[in-house]
DNA sequence: TATATTACTAACCAATGAGTCATTAGAAAC
DNA sequence: GTTTCTAATGACTCATTGGTTAGTAATATA
């Protein structure tokens, strides 16, 4: 039988040119798709691009995706959405104290999204919502709102432990979510541009958000 | 003489259609631009609509400004970089403590910047700055370099008072910009559909954050 | 080998947009 | 009134792109 095509898993070359790998496409698109959002943004892309960079033609792409927009989507599915019931299972059997907890979840955050391709869909979004309004909704529903959950849970933590203040846990989790946001948004944008003496090291730009959150820029209290 | 001409600041209606009416249309283009690149972004907002929003054809518009790209340059400098002068002196003859300086310089910053339409501007410029390099080094060098500066001087300030902590200068700066910048983004994305539950008043945003950068999350310190 | 199915392609469409330039028409000078 | 100067126009160029579809070729079946 075919063994030759079956091993094409890594994509060689392509034998034919009209080759037929119905199961392997979709997979290749988001690939390829997911490299040229981050790259460009969402409508400097052009879906030709996306298909030539997965080796089919234009033509393919909208046979597995009917519409741009629904590529995104998947894209972000696939890179984002997907995280999260590991993220919700890992906090919930969590020990220690709540300033570990955030701190823990600021790191894990930036290996697993921050620090990959991915961290490029939440500039995208960011910078795009407003002109996409379609994406802005899908976004909030399925990555917004479960993030801000899972952030509100561990503050409320601490609050009800007596470790944290009892602030607005509503502005409070904006409190957490600002520094992240501006990292990947920056590191996507200017931070991208030469000439910006940039944020060299996001590990210390973390570890000393995470350090002010937790203590304050004041002196008294720690000294 | 043309007094009914002269009366025409407030331009009521074209009285020609073909007016001439050279030392105005520069900032009536500018603020046509100002709007529409606010509501739509660089890349999205079309020449033509500009022009048209300012009474003029397309031509004319580059007549007075050779490409789209020196027009928003313009408009950057018209409502952000003449700001700082100002600025400068404000804080130069700042006296009260280190906290209520910035406090105070994040209030004005809200007042002067964050609330009005030239924080579009801001949100547009990390949007865009990577797929227009000459943008994001022209905004680098005219409002990044500046504010950042600033800002610096300000945290100088605490840490040489004792008031701060001895934290890395550079780092901390990214302490105060993040959720400005956090902020407007917001504002011009998701904040600007509808079906998030956002962050409804600025105001409190902002006030909580400076909490938080004054005096930390945790609770014992501040108890 | 012959036939049916369908993954895939390429040419096409309708619309758009930045920037140019020959022409037109206000206004002032004479 | 007429000439001169130039602000303003809008039609034009050239390039682009999301999405469609008629047709082609790779595979399955008999």
């Amino acid at each position: 039988m075919s063994a030759l095509q079956e091993t094409t898993l890594q994509r060689p070359e392509p034998l034919h040119k009209r080759e037929r790998r119905k199961q392997a496409r979709p997979g290749e698109l988001l690939d390829a798709a997911l490299r040229l959002f981050v790259e460009k943004g969402f409508a400097a892309t052009r879906v030709e691009e996306v298909a030539l960079h997965a080796g089919v033609s234009k033509g393919t792409l909208f046979l597995y995706f009917p519409t741009k927009e629904d590529l995104f989507k998947a894209v972000v599915h696939e890179n984002i959405v997907k995280l999260f019931p590991a993220w919700n299972e890992e906090f919930k059997s969590f020990v220690g104290s709540s300033g570990d907890m955030l701190r823990f979840a600021m790191v894990t955050w930036w290996n697993q999204m921050g620090n990959t391709p991915a961290s490029g869909i939440v500039k995208l979004v960011m910078s795009e919502a407003k002109n996409f309004p379609d994406i802005a909704v899908f976004y909030q529903e399925e990555v917004i709102r479960p993030g801000h959950g899972l952030l509100r849970q561990i503050l409320a933590r601490g609050v009800s432990s007596g470790e944290f203040r009892a602030l607005d846990l509503d502005q409070a989790v904006y409190t957490v979510v600002a520094p992240m946001i501006f990292l990947v948004m920056w590191k996507h944008s200017m931070g991208a541009c030469a000439a910006s003496a940039d944020i060299v090291d996001p590990e210390r730009f973390i570890h000393t958000q995470v350090d002010v959150l937790l203590h304050g820029l004041t002196a008294l209290p720690t000294l």
